[in-house]
DNA sequence: TATTTTTGCGCAATCGTTTGAGCAAAGCTT
DNA sequence: AAGCTTTGCTCAAACGATTGCGCAAAAATA
């Protein structure tokens, strides 16, 4: 009843060899013939002895582990702990494991963990890439088939589901201009980030040839440089700003909070417009008008990906048709602008 | 330079044996008296194959798999998520990784979870218990060692690093006695969970013998259940309660939203408190008067006890003193009640 | 120079599985 | 009854590392 059972207690106990209590116990006692008296015996010893096949040993022979790698840049994030979740649940619902690596927004770390990763002979990876240059993680690519989420390399061979920044970008900025906001401040985060640069292409784009004065701030995807941002521009006072455009939630909070340090009413003084879902966004007042990523969508096309490679590979088949999709985000609208 | 490079191939390479470039490369080189020509070579020529070890092997021969499993029961929790990150990072800092596993407040998938866990031979486990008997992880406990945290069990042999619930809940209270409100509406979350129910004790104990009216409701840790609760309370029209003490931030949110539908402003027609440190409760309108959990010592506490186990397992020695730590939570006070 | 000690390394078993190949016994065919 | 098929299983070699034991050559000692 212990732990202790192995392949070969069963087949001591049995009388049959570890061959064919291998073979019972991984189902393929029909397709070798393993007649019915013996498979009852082996299965019914199995359950007595409670044994429990060790993983390992198991990924050490066959080289699959049935564990995904999952890598982050930042756990604490809402954002990404939702992406997480969502993810570790569908692979869980395929009977995947995942190993979850948190970057902290660092190349060498990521570097680390995809190292790690390997060695751990992961089946695949899903990542929110840090790195600015796409070379390391298609290296790893041509052994482990990996798809990347929420960000990706301007030109990869690396499949990727990302929201389309650009255009969720674009839809913000229209619907300020809409609105008749006449001086634009977008804070960005980690200007590096694929998704970033894409916002803020969006929001120029959008503004391009009107008539409405901007002002680009900012560097990381963190409260502190929303609130920062957003004390440094109005600190003399003044109300330079009509709108606030907030390139993640995380920034949006900061917003808020330098916003009423000011004594200023988001919404009323000053439109706010935000990325990122994030439930809380409807408790704030006012509520806010946001972009929402279809988060869901994302995982589930991002985790059917990594298994179509990870078939295609296995049958020996070359990878299926490279899939590096943009999944338009929608506008919620709200009361902040 | 390809990822095809095992020990072997080093060993072909420079002409040791198998046995030599293990030692070398395990660093155990002078324990066995390599010798400096033999360790520069290998370890060179380590390098120039690029060569990673194989940790499925590893863990196969050593049973040191240097993999953590966590188990949480809703990684989108921002709470948990908050937890994980934390423990994820101090684990990370260690050297260590983390198989993340999600029971979704299921008793069944929490047991499969930990079965995993075993298969993949962790060498610890943390986990937020959502079974309602410890019988099961204490079993698993001999094997690994375990340390609980957030939630424990009654009567357990088993570490837990937890808040101190009970304390908690009669300090908010309290609080809210001491600012005169009249009548509260307490709303729960996992009933059978240990938490909940210190909280609930923490609440009831302090209204005991008070000439207050109070009501419990609830069964969730959610959005949903905090909302569905005030409506359910309030929807006569009339204001049945003056003052609500949310279980959880999740729950307080919910709140928030069923006052904003019924009219009432939170911290002016209705006081409003709430368990969970959340940053986001800051910058609700208005900022939420909190119960707020040392999440990070915790997690510390956490892992340096489990590591102290697991150290103490490995040297033969018996467990260490038995670590069952409630930390005091802290009021955290805003404008809300 | 003969013996002992030290130095530096290799042999081979082992961890718990999976799996290609092979083989005896039973059944079937003619 | 001889030959061919099928049935039902076993043998033993992997997978990639670690490690107890042993042993030859060199160095030290006598």
């Amino acid at each position: 009843m212990e732990g202790k059972s192995n392949i070969f207690t069963i087949a001591s106990k049995t009388g049959y060899s570890v061959s064919t209590v291998s073979r019972v116990l991984t189902g393929q006692a029909e397709k070798f013939r393993i007649s019915k008296k013996a498979i009852d015996l082996i299965s019914e010893t199995a359950r007595q002895v409670n044994y429990q096949p060790d993983l390992v040993a198991q990924t050490l022979r066959t080289k699959q582990s049935r564990t995904i790698g999952l890598l982050v840049p930042g756990i604490d994030n809402p954002f990404f702990a939702t992406l997480s979740g969502s993810i570790i649940n569908l692979l869980a619902a395929r009977g995947y494991h995942t190993l979850l690596a948190d970057s902290r927004e660092s190349e060498r770390e990521e570097e680390q963990a995809l190292q790690m990763f390997k060695g751990r002979k992961v089946d695949g990876i899903i990542a929110v890439p840090v790195a600015t240059r796409a070379d390391n993680l298609e290296q790893i690519g041509r052994d482990i088939p990996v798809v990347l989420i929420d960000r990706h390399f301007k030109k990869t061979t690396l499949p990727y589901v990302c929201t389309d920044n650009y255009a969720g970008a674009r839809m913000a900025t229209e619907f300020l201009l809409k609105r008749g906001y006449k001086s634009i401040l977008a804070i960005q985060g980690v200007t590096t980030s694929m998704p970033n640069q894409e916002r803020l292409r969006g929001f120029t784009e959008a503004m391009e040839g009107k008539p409405i004065q901007y002002a680009i701030a900012g560097d990381a995807f963190s409260v502190e440089n929303g609130h920062d941002q957003v004390i440094k521009a109005f600190c003399n006072g003044g109300r330079p700003y009509d709108a606030i455009f907030a390139f993640s939630a995380t920034i949006l909070l900061g917003t808020i909070d330098a916003l009423r340090e000011l004594d200023l009413k988001a919404g009323k003084d000053v439109g706010v417009i935000s990325f990122d879902n994030n439930g809380f966004l409807d408790f704030l007042d006012p509520a806010v008008t946001r972009v929402e990523q279809p988060l869901r969508e994302a995982s589930e096309l991002a985790v059917a990906t990594l298994f179509e490679i990870i078939k295609a590979r296995r049958d020996g088949l070359r990878d299926p048709d490279l899939i590096q999709k943009l999944i338009p985000p929608t506008l919620t609208v709200r009361s902040s602008c």
